[in-house]
RNA sequence: CGAGGUGUAGCGCAGUUUGGUAGCGCGUUUGGUUCGGGACCAAAAGGUCGCAGGUUCAAAUCCUGUCACCUCGACCA
């Protein structure tokens, strides 16, 4: 049967040892996740691949209602003269940004920005909209795409146009404001780790890592199976740094005029990307159950016998009556085996082979795409067991992703072991504060400052770079 | 953005050195046989050779530019 040359033939994906770029897009391409577009820098996100990114939206938008924010959609293009505002901003994206210089046949008076991200027309509204403390705080959020006009990109993540939800907030005081940024670093956190079943070191960034205009980011980053970081979500507190230049101000309950304090957080598709290389293997995606398009898919064997294609029906309005993601794989062109290359590639969780033999039996035969495992389930209470099986594959499956994570993480004490720490993992090391540590240590090893994360335990008690008295931890890595 | 590589049918490739009017495998369509880990037989359809210029009687092939992807750097919430 097979051919010496079957391989030929047969989709290959480049394995991950070998070339770990090369194999994310092939994984990337072959499991249909998107394609590219006439448009420079930008993809095509197809069925399969938006399907992901609705599941997130949707887990995320919960979170976000469950925590007292409301959605609201604000202009795509926002007028030269608001991006000038806070000099730090202009001066980060300015690199970046694509602009609208003629409206139909007429050149506009004012260039219009492509938003890169919405903090300044945020703020030209919220500067309209709160005027006493009885307003505040405004908790809104945004699902939109954003463009920045990166030099070199990479399909979901780095692209020049990309879909991430941006959450922006007024409050009156600064507890008010750092509380809301930490609150919601945390649910970023519980969200990669609960439902991505990806493991994130969750912490505060650097004076150069930090937002452009903020008084203090915070991020979620996550380790690829490469051993680089991926920041997989920001929380920014911005204080009073556009409410000053913006004149968002309310009256307080004494009668004075005061500065609202302000923060903003968001995701992107970039998250599809960290569950690609964070779980994937050499036959493709493995996709964590709760955002997996389809958690389940039934193989008819033999579907030419009679009674197994009925079956298989029965099977699948059942499973899809107790809200579990199904999918009948009815095709009759291609071959069983065929089938199970072909959803392995795609990375569904948990797929049902059923044939003669286990209609015999009262079975029907579960593979889970995590260990693949087979074990029989009896017919009756197939649900329940599958849904039993979908929570162990994401358990299962966040394990062996902490695991990694943990193993390629190390403390290092010198330039040295720092240096060949970081050329597979995350390394933590005691840090002065200085930038110019930071700089040199990028300029050494290709490496940047992470985050710091909010358990500060000493881990030595000199700067892992110039050697004097150091009172910071810090995670160093490379990164996307 | 710099250096190197690639771009020919839906996918993977040959053909480019030495210009002469495009080929193979898979896939697709139709019919038949198969069916528990990438099936088989037969017939058929399918290509402005990434795009734009140029040289030439003639360009997939030579020249220039440009776009996309890959590798290594630089840059980057």
């Amino acid at each position: 049967m097979a051919k010496k040359n079957d391989q030929e033939f047969v989709k290959h994906i480049t394995p991950r040892s070998e070339n770990f770029s090369q194999w994310y897009t092939d994984v990337v391409l072959q499991a249909d996740l998107m394609d590219y577009t006439p448009v420079r820098g930008c993809m095509a996100i197809k069925p399969y691949g938006y399907g992901i990114w609705e599941l997130i939206q949707k887990e995320l938008d919960a979170r976000f209602k469950a925590t007292g924010h409301e959605n609201v959609s604000m202009p795509m293009l926002i007028p030269e003269s608001l991006l000038l505002k806070e000099a730090d901003h202009v001066e980060g994206f300015a690199p970046e940004v694509a602009w609208v210089t003629q409206g139909g046949t007429e050149p506009l008076q004012e260039r219009l920005a492509v938003r890169p991200t919405s903090e300044t027309i945020f703020c030209t509204m919220y500067s309209k909209w709160v005027q006493s403390w009885r307003d505040l705080p405004l908790k809104y959020n945004q699902w939109c795409s954003v463009m920045r006009w990166e030099k070199t990109t990479r399909p979901f993540l780095r692209t020049a146009e990309f879909l991430w939800q941006e959450g922006h907030t007024v409050h009156a005081t600064a507890e008010e404001a750092q509380e809301e940024t930490m609150q919601m670093l945390h649910v970023y956190h519980e969200f990669c780790e609960n439902v991505l079943a990806v493991p994130v070191y969750s912490g505060q960034k650097s004076d150069k890592e930090k937002f452009a205009g903020a008084r203090a980011t915070y991020s979620v980053e996550a380790m690829m199976q490469d051993g680089k970081a991926l920041q997989s979500g920001t929380s920014h507190n911005f204080g009073t740094n556009f409410a000053e230049p913006f004149e968002i101000t309310y009256l307080s309950k004494d009668g004075k005029l005061e500065y609202c304090h302000e923060t903003s957080w968001g995701v992107s598709t970039r998250l599809i990307g960290a569950i690609i290389m964070t779980h994937g293997d050499e036959r493709g995606l493995k996709l964590p159950p709760k955002v997996a398009p389809i958690q389940a898919v039934i193989l008819p064997i033999a579907a030419h016998k009679g009674g197994v294609m009925e079956k298989c029906q029965e099977i699948r309005d059942q499973l899809a009556a107790a809200g579990i993601r199904v999918r009948l794989d009815d095709r009759d062109n291609v071959s069983a085996g065929w089938k199970f290359n072909e959803w392995e590639l795609k990375g569904v969780p948990v797929r049902l082979e059923v044939g003669p033999r286990d209609l015999e039996a009262g079975q029907v035969l579960c593979v889970r795409r995590d260990t693949f495992e087979k074990k029989p389930l009896p017919l009756d209470g197939l649900a329940d067991a599958v849904r039993a099986t979908l929570e162990d594959v994401h358990r299962n499956m966040f394990e062996i992703a902490r695991a990694f994570r943990d193993e390629h993480t190390k403390v290092v004490h010198n330039m040295d072991e720092l240096t060949a720490q970081v050329d597979g993992g995350y390394a933590k090391a005691m840090w002065c504060g200085d930038q110019a540590c930071e700089d040199r240590i990028k300029e050494l090893t290709g490496a940047t400052s992470r985050n710091m994360p909010f358990d500060q335990t000493p881990v030595g008690d000199t700067c892992v770079c110039c050697g004097r008295k150091a009172d910071k931890v810090m995670y160093f890595a490379k990164a996307y």
